[in-house]
DNA sequence: TTATTATATCGTAATATTGCAATATAAAAA
DNA sequence: TTTTTATATTGCAATATTACGATATAATAA
């Protein structure tokens, strides 16, 4: 085999996996955190700033806009990125739950 | 090729994209959550809670291990795994910093 | 000692990801 | 119109991940 058996798990729990995923990738924290240096969403050049081909950088742009990580919007013939904030903030609150359920522990 | 240019990116990078690697699989989120209902560390039935084979789960805990995300002692001849909270909180950290610069965006 | 129990490792097949050259698309400029 | 510019898609080779049966290890129980 090799495919991953997402069946058995609850969709909560696939949709953090990909989401995770999505960022799994030094080339994606990287498209990241460039995004957040950048005044504006205007910002067709994120392929000058990665050591990495065209296509390929197109190709990490598409899986973090898949997974909803960042949003892309026609600009002429350039393309403007931007972070989702509503689903950073949805990461945020998981990990903020999860280390509050973990002060009620011993370790 | 099919390897990634770790080479590339910053240290950091490549150590936030190994974090989210590590969770980016279905089985390991629910390993996560598991362990957040589970009061005390001493926990060797794991398997029994995920629908998978010993030896893919035991190779699950490895990755979740490595990536220090949870921690594991030997217990007689079981083994204790509890939550890394150093680094779930670093985790949150790391999102709420994002989180505070994007509120000084126009988007 | 010989089970038994719990977990890890090996080996391998199926599948997924990564990276890029080549090519396609689509909007704006000439 | 044709050219340029910016991005996407295709196709494919290299590599990584996933899953599990078989087997190994290592501690305790009998």
């Amino acid at each position: 085999m090799g495919a991953s058996k997402s069946d058995f798990f609850t969709d909560k729990q696939n949709e953090l996996a990909s989401l995770f995923k999505a960022l799994s990738h030094p080339a994606r924290v990287a498209i990241i955190e460039y995004l957040l240096t950048v005044d504006t969403c205007i910002c067709g050049d994120i392929v000058n700033e990665l050591p990495l081909a065209q296509p390929t950088v197109s190709q990490h742009l598409k899986e973090l806009k898949n997974a909803g990580i960042i949003k892309g919007s026609i600009e002429g013939t350039a393309i403007c990125y931007c972070i989702n904030e509503t689903t950073l903030k949805k990461i945020e609150s998981y990990f903020s739950i999860i280390n509050t359920k973990l002060k009620n522990k011993c370790c």
